[in-house]
DNA sequence: CTCTACTGTGTACAGCGTACTGCTCGAGTC
DNA sequence: GACTCGAGCAGTACGCTGTACACAGTAGAG
């Protein structure tokens, strides 16, 4: 990709309006010539089932071309490039979730938790969406919808339109920081060929000599306890108290604005 | 890279010794032969400088090199690879607050909200560090004194270890997750060439539809109060709601545990 | 001195994204 | 029906990547 960043440096927008139009289904469909026998849908469902088998690293225009069966530059006939790609790629999962978000019943605290369970779900289902390094944040339909969905759960109890923008961000920051570091533990054992057990046992190798030492106090005390391999959930854990951290805000606004 | 991932699956857990090895210092030196011209700590030095300066994409070996005035392949006498590299870039990241961090005081919110502070300060220093996919979580000398001392300002206040674990794991997840989006919206400007406000136009000329169509209603309401675009701070709003929702925790902990 | 471990480098290979070129097909126009 | 020309598709080539491998030069150990 050498020419890829001053080419974007240099076309002024097009690049990112060509990847809007292909999102929003704006591109006028051609009349004259043979008939396509591909669709930027086609090649967007099979680059997200190649990502989703063998993670962002296989993802290459060679090998989604050779899934289709199609030579590699035929995919730049329905998509600028590999990066507009991607933004499509994105958005279309986002797609998945959003007639379940749409159902969603209950309070405010009910309604956001689901929405915090479905991003949480679909990290899990595609984890390639969180080590892309999207560069921009490409505003597709779907993830706008996901995101007015959420917007709408906290909708009319008090909160400032500021507020509730800040309470779907801190959100969604905790459930996709939490879901980048475990997809990346759970995918460690299976590239490194290393189980959890003798990956322990490597590392205490070398660490023991700093805990004998206590430098690492606390460290030392949370793995004595089993903190380390127990069952506790994180991602429960850390919901609830984001989940709290917002109602005590909610709380503090209903008596004296809602 | 393409021996990488199967030359990690047959060495069981080789190049992870070598990694730890190289950075918890347990490499003996050689004696014989010519001293060597660089050091293992010029090249991360080298790698750092480069990685904030040009981006992650940047990254190479062969720059990495040039900088350094070297081969390419003079790297890889110190280096395994340049995974192992990375790893080190990441640990050696972490030592730079570690002499703040010890010596903050205070209550636990006040300490654990400089933990976050400061994540979040390393995050913008080194934007890098979110792009990277680890892959695993290697464990280095600097990060474990980082988690140490964010686990020390939660101890003894009535939290069981998982719990204790959980309030740093939830509260550097809001952190990463934020911190990613953020930086991302942050370099979109320099990349694309784009201002903002060429962004919400060419944005807005393909939601527009959408928006008349009354299927974004909340978007709509909450980009007309202008929540977009005002200097609200979704880093500090995030960091006290996730506070607030520990400590929600902590105090109904107290009065039966503590 | 020789031996040998060690540093540094050049070359080579497989793979990447994609610019460019050319072939072939087929609907629109006459 | 013949011609035109836009459009689909593929091949080649370029510059880039990480790194395996072979080899040259150096300096401490014996």
């Amino acid at each position: 990709m050498p020419r890829d960043e001053t080419a974007r440096r240099t076309d002024g927008g097009a690049a990112v309006r060509r990847s809007l139009q292909l999102m929003w289904g704006g591109a006028p469909e051609p009349t004259r010539g043979p008939k396509p026998g591909l669709s930027v849908a086609t090649i967007v469902r099979a680059a997200i089932d190649l990502a989703d088998a063998e993670g962002l690293v296989a993802l290459s225009m060679r090998r989604i071309a050779g899934a289709l069966g199609v030579g590699a530059m035929s995919l730049y006939r329905y998509v600028p490039g590999k990066s507009e790609l991607v933004d499509l790629m994105v958005d279309e999962v986002y797609s998945e979730d959003i007639a379940d978000a749409e159902a969603a019943e209950g309070g405010w605290r009910q309604r956001l938790e689901a929405c915090g369970r479905q991003e949480w779900a679909l990290y899990l289902r595609h984890p390639w969406m969180l080590q892309i390094a999207q560069g921009r944040p490409m505003l597709g339909p779907n993830s706008m919808r996901s995101t007015d969905i959420a917007l709408r759960a906290i909708d009319g109890i008090g909160l400032s339109e500021e507020e509730m923008l800040g309470a779907v961000v801190v959100l969604s920051s905790f459930v996709a920081g939490l879901a980048k570091t475990t997809i990346e533990a759970m995918q460690a054992a299976d590239r490194t060929g290393i189980s959890d057990e003798e990956w322990w046992e490597i590392q205490s190798e070398y660490v023991g000599p700093a805990v004998v030492a206590g430098e690492l106090p606390m460290l030392t005390k949370v793995g004595e306890a089993g903190a380390f391999n127990s069952m506790f959930d994180h991602f429960e854990f850390g919901l609830q108290r984001v989940l709290d951290g917002l109602e005590v805000l909610i709380e503090h606004r209903r008596p004296t604005e809602g």
